[in-house]
RNA sequence: GCCCAGUUAGCUCAGUUGGUAGAGCAGUGGACUGAAAAUCCACGUGUCUCUGGUUCGAUUCCGGAACUGGGCA
């Protein structure tokens, strides 16, 4: 079987792989196929660090800047996008080149997760989260166990979240969420990827970090959620959740100050970086690429993506 | 110069009626298969500022020093 070539580049927020990957896209002959769960929205530019136009530099961006706020997004309608994406790149005689920071999103990518059709049944998920209010989460666990254990017990009972989907999961299919995970988990990936993992000392990430969310402020973060909000999208929306934009609404709406806003948008995003390096150091066949051990020249990083790619095949010696 | 208060974990502070100490925040590690920028779990040894004294024993009581803050000249 011919797997189709495929390059990652992710890493945790802040770090410059937008900057890199126009770079190495340019390089290489890519398109670039952003796997971000807030940048696929429009209007959400200064919250989200959205590559800008200018930054592109010609080359061609999808799944950036294409739902309305209020449509809901997922790794299900991502992973249909993203592989429409690829059939485009593929057909030019291109290499897509995915970059962002949702490790799940990359995940379903490289392993072809099967997402099978699915009503949307707000209507038991609203039963179930009204039904953890009223019993409390270990009612809820115990639920699970009747149908299935083995996610009872491998979900902590209060990640209600991952349990009532699981109780979904269950009403939906006929058949236990974690039986399903088990079998896609072992599936072989039907591409032949380079998967590159950007990354930085700690302390340099979180002064980044720092300073990122100091300059979105200046370049009128707060105007762009009052804008957002005028056009009528407000707080309960999957799109709002993203860091930033939950929390300048609760500064909109008088629950603190401006300087509290922004010292705790900093703090959610150290943690969050945290959590997606976490997520990176348990994936298999990364290839980390520490900008300190290239003295932070993006040549030296591009030259090493080279090497590693020519070992795989991706691109000719 | 004098008077008062303080000095305990990276930060803010609690506490030990004398038996070497604990919260919050920060930080760290982990989980993750249709909300993932979401959601959830776990992790606390630090010359208790220094130095004499009392005591079986002092971070705790007493004296002195240093530093910080406030007040008075």
């Amino acid at each position: 079987m011919n797997k189709k070539n495929l390059v990652v580049l992710t890493g945790p927020t802040a770090v410059g792989k937008t900057d890199l990957s126009v770079k190495l896209a340019q390089k290489f002959n890519m398109e670039i196929v952003s796997a971000d769960s807030i940048q696929v929205y429009k209007y959400m530019d200064i919250g989200s660090a959205k590559v800008r136009p200018e930054e592109m530099k010609g080359i061609k961006h999808y799944l950036v800047d294409e739902l309305d706020p209020k449509v809901d997004f997922n790794v299900a309608v991502f992973k249909e996008m993203a592989y429409k994406a690829f059939d485009e790149i593929y057909a030019k005689g291109k290499i897509p080149l995915i970059v962002g920071g949702t490790g799940f999103y990359i995940q379903a990518l490289l392993k072809d997760v099967n997402f099978e059709e699915e009503d949307g049944d707000t209507e038991y998920r609203a039963y179930l989260e009204q039904l953890a209010k009223d019993n409390g989460a270990h009612y809820l666990n115990c639920m699970l166990a009747e149908v299935d254990k083995v996610s009872a017990e491998k979900i902590h009972e209060n990640n209600i979240k991952r349990t009532i989907r699981a109780l979904e999961f269950f009403k939906i299919h006929g058949y236990p969420i974690s039986a399903h995970n088990e079998k896609e988990m072992n599936s072989e990936s039907p591409f032949n990827y380079a998967y590159f993992v950007l990354n930085d000392l700690r302390e340099l990430l979180y002064k980044r970090i720092n300073m990122r969310v100091d300059i979105m402020e200046k370049e009128g973060l707060i105007d762009e959620v009052k804008h957002l909000r005028e056009m009528g999208y407000d707080r309960s929306l999957v799109s709002m959740q993203g860091i930033g934009y939950k929390e300048v609404c609760a500064y909109i709406d008088g629950e603190m100050t401006l300087d509290k806003t922004l010292e705790l948008i900093k703090k959610e995003s150290r943690h969050f970086a945290k959590r997606q390096l976490t997520w990176f150091r348990r994936e298999k066949d990364v290839i980390w690429v520490n900008k300190n051990e290239f003295d932070y020249s993006d040549d030296k990083i591009l030259e090493y993506i080279g090497t590693k790619m020519q070992e795989k095949g991706i691109i000719a010696c």
